[in-house]
DNA sequence: CCACTAAATGAATGCCGTTCATTTACGAGA
DNA sequence: TCTCGTAAATGAACGGCATTCATTTAGTGG
C-alpha cells in the first residue's frame, strides 16, 4: 500500500556525490559513476518525494513508455529492487505522480468568484493537467480517495463552493463526478491526431459526417478539441446551474 | 501415470514442453489433441473472424489481462507467431475488438424516435458497452476513424440524426465529440469500487464533501454511476438542444 | 513443372515488473 | 557497550510479455 507523504520531510536532497573530506574511498573511482557498495548507506538515498520528482522528469522526456522501473532506478542511480523499500508496485509510483499531479488543478476561484467562473476555471486546469498525462486516467478512476489526500482535498474544496453557490447537497457528488467524466473524456480528446476525423476513401458513404467535419473545420476557430470542451463544457454548466436553490 | 488430454482443455495450463509426457506421444497420437507439424496447413486454420471472436471469448473470462498474444495462440491451438501472419501487433488485435463492439452501439432510434430520446439510447447504450472494456478507450480515442469503419458508420448515423434534428452545421461534430468523451470518462467511472469516495480518516477535515457523499448515499436511487451520468447527459441534452434552429 | 507466396512451427530476443537472499548501517534496550 | 532488530541498499534471479526470424510446408499462377 501507498503510504500517506509525510509533511515533506527533511528531505535531505540528494547527498553530494562525495562528502568532502571525512572519509576518502580507498579505491576512489574518481570517475563520475561511483558504484555504491552492497548494503544499508549511511544516508538514505531514496525517498517518495524524490522518487516521485525522478518519475515526472521520465515521463516529461520520454513519456509514460519511459516509465519504467528499470529506468526510474537508473535515474536515481540505484538498483530496481531497492524501489522496493519504498514503494510497493510501479502502480503506487502513478499514485504518487497522480497525488502531485492534482495539487496542480487550480481550484482557487472558488474562493473568490461566483460558482460559474469558477467551475468554468477548474475544469479547463483539471483537463490541461490530464491532457498530459492520460495514461493516469484509468488509475485515477478506480482509485478510493483515500489514498489519494490531495485529490480529496480538491474534492473538499469544489463541493464547499457547490455547497455555497446553493447546491441541493445530494446532488452534489453526482455533478462533480459527471464534470469529472466530462474532463477524463476530453482530456484523451486533446491527444487525438489532428486528422482523427479524416473520412477518407469512405468520405462518399458518409456524405452527414464528412460535411459536418469540414463545415467545422471550415469555420475553425481554435482547436477542435477545446471548441468540443467548450462546448459541453457550457452546457454542463447551465445544466447544472439550473439545478441550483 | 493418468494421463488424460481435455477434449477442449478449458482453462487447463498445458504441460511443459520438456515435460516426459511429450515422448508418450509418440507411442499415443490416437487422442484430440493432435500436434500440427510445421508448414502450412492444407486449409488455413486462423482467419480475423476467428481471431476477434477468440479474444472476445478470452476477455470475457479474463479481462484484458487474459488477453495475451500467447493465450490468444493457445485457445485457437496456435503458436503465437502464427497470429502475426494476420495482425502486425497486439494493437491490431484491439481495434478488432473495438471494431466489433462499436457495431453493438445502438443507433436504431436515430431513425425512429425524436432527436432527445435518440440521443438518450445511443449514449446509454454506448457507454454500457464500453463500461466493460475500458481498456479499450485509450485505443478509440486515438483511432483515425479510416481505420475503424463501423465506428465512421456510427457517426454517420448520429450526425445524420443531429442535421435532421435542426442542429447547426458547424457544430454537429463538437457536440458529438463532447458527448463522446462525457461517455467515455463516464464508462470508467462504471468500473470504480462502491467505496470510492469513502473518506475514512480524512472525514473529519473535509466536512463539506463527506456530508455530500453520505447525502447521496441516503438519497441512494440507483447506482451511483448511473445517476451522476443520468445527470450529465440531461444537462447536454438540455444545453445541445437549445442549439437546435 | 517451377517459382513464389501464404501460413504454419519453434526457437530466440529483449524488456518488463517483481522477488529473494544477502550485505550493511543505524538505533533502542539490556 | 554490546547486541539485536529493522531499514535500505545490492545483485541475481524469475516468469511473462510482445515480437522476430529462420524454417517448413501447401497451394497457385505463369
Amino acid at each position: 500500500m501507498l503510504w500517506i507523504l509525510p509533511a515533506e520531510r527533511p528531505a535531505m536532497p540528494a547527498p553530494p556525490a562525495n562528502s568532502p573530506g571525512i572519509r576518502e574511498r580507498e579505491t576512489a573511482p574518481k570517475n563520475g559513476a561511483e558504484r555504491r557498495r552492497a548494503g544499508r548507506p549511511a544516508a538514505a538515498v531514496l525517498d517518495l518525494a524524490g522518487i516521485t520528482a525522478a518519475a515526472l522528469r521520465l515521463i516529461s522526456e520520454n513519456g509514460y513508455d519511459g516509465l519504467t522501473m528499470a529506468a526510474l532506478a537508473r535515474s536515481l542511480h540505484v538498483a530496481p529492487s531497492a524501489l522496493y523499500n519504498h514503494v510497493e508496485s510501479k502502480r503506487d509510483v502513478l499514485l504518487l505522480v497522480e497525488d502531485h499531479l492534482t495539487a496542480l488543478v487550480d481550484v482557487t476561484a472558488f474562493a473568490a468568484e461566483p460558482w460559474e467562473s469558477a467551475v468554468r476555471k477548474w475544469a479547463w486546469s483539471y483537463r490541461d493537467v490530464f491532457a498530459e498525462h492520460t495514461p493516469l486516467i484509468p488509475v485515477i478512476a478506480v482509485l478510493p480517495v483515500t489514498d489519494a489526500p490531495r485529490t480529496l482535498a480538491m474534492y473538499e474544496t469544489v463541493s464547499a463552493g457547490f455547497r455555497a453557490a446553493g447546491f441541493p447537497e445530494e446532488r452534489i457528488v453526482s455533478a462533480i463526478v459527471a464534470l469529472e467524466s466530462f474532463i477524463f473524456g476530453s482530456a484523451y480528446d486533446v491527444t487525438a491526431p489532428a486528422d482523427i476525423f479524416d473520412s477518407g476513401s469512405m468520405a462518399e458513404s458518409t456524405p452527414s459526417f464528412t460535411g459536418a467535419v469540414r463545415s467545422l473545420a471550415a469555420q475553425g476557430h481554435g482547436k477542435p478539441a477545446d471548441v468540443a470542451f467548450s462546448l459541453g463544457l457550457e452546457a454542463l454548466i447551465g445544466g447544472f446551474g439550473a439545478l441550483r436553490e
